[in-house]
DNA sequence: AGACCCCTGGAC
DNA sequence: GTCCAGGGGTCT
């Protein structure tokens, strides 16, 4: 489930292989995949000048097409959505949802989007598609580019718990299921605190602990649970880092208290209750 | 704020 | 066969 770390990851090791590369033709195997008022062969034409990431949607950065107003394309790979580039004689496999065939310097080539839940989404953008998209239009600042001042006034003064504002994408662009759990228990909050009972220092320790595991989890190049590959094949090793996600009725890791799971805003949630203890 | 929906592979 | 995983949209 690719969170801001994996895919970070993935627009690191797609860009040399993509960048430069111009998008010759498109092929769509899933209509549902593509959204927005923009169809897929209005990239054919356009070089790719970088592959970037903004919360967890991957972009491709292309050069703007006069006619279509087009510069490029994001894709949200949800839980199971996959990048790879194969060779020119690749076949579509069964979960193959998009193909982009490339030609340049490094010969004909083709993007593959995979993805075996159809969850994944595709968007041409161009000032219409962004206009009207209100995930984009919305979303959250970058958690590794804003201030400690910005992200502790978003928490303050609010009753939902600290976990569902962690996940809102609108509140902090790219977190997800593990990385939500995880700073929180790093920081040693209950992941039901309501946030306007989470003191200041402990939201500045959150923040603090937050940039670290995402920094940690790039630097081991994401956490591979079962789907998630680099656009290189490899598997992430973050996953061996957890201290919590995945490990219910396991000893913690700190303290070996059984750790806890629950439901919080329809999430799977665990935690330690010695180490997280409720505050209000 | 919570429920349901979209989807399918894997665990049991 | 049943249940679960879960990001984001939509509806109540």
């Amino acid at each position: 489930m690719p969170e801001l770390p994996e895919v970070e990851t993935i627009a690191r090791t797609l860009s040399p292989q993509v960048v430069k590369q111009t998008v010759v033709a498109t092929r769509v195997f899933y209509p549902a995949t593509v959204e927005g008022f923009a169809p897929l062969h209005n990239l054919e034409g356009a070089e790719i000048v970088g592959v970037g990431r903004r919360g967890k949607l991957l972009l491709l950065q292309t050069t703007h097409q006069r006619k279509t107003e087009c510069t490029g394309l994001a894709l949200h790979l949800r839980m199971t959505g996959r990048v790879f580039v194969y060779p020119q004689n690749a076949e579509p496999n069964p979960h193959t949802r998009l193909i982009l065939t490339l030609q340049g310097s490094l010969g004909c080539r083709q993007l593959f989007f995979d993805d075996a839940r159809k969850f994944g989404r595709a968007r041409l953008l161009t000032p219409q598609n962004l206009t009207h998209w209100n995930f984009w239009q919305t979303l959250g600042p970058e958690p590794l580019e804003m201030t400690a001042e910005m992200f502790t006034k978003r928490f303050t003064e609010r009753r939902r718990t600290v976990k569902s504002l962690l996940l809102d994408q609108q509140i902090v662009a790219g977190i997800g299921n593990i990385y939500a759990d995880e700073s929180l228990f790093r920081a040693r909050i209950h992941p039901a605190t309501q946030a306007h009972h989470v003191s200041l220092k402990q939201l500045h320790t959150l923040f603090a602990h937050l940039q670290d595991v995402l920094l940690e989890a790039i630097a081991a190049c994401g956490s591979s649970i079962k789907d998630y590959r680099t656009a290189r094949g490899d598997a992430g090793s973050f996953q061996n880092a957890f201290n919590v996600y995945g490990r219910a009725q396991q000893p913690c890791l700190i303290c070996h208290t059984t750790l806890q799971s629950t439901r919080i805003g329809g999430r799977t949630t665990v935690f330690c209750p010695r180490c997280q203890p409720i505050t209000d």
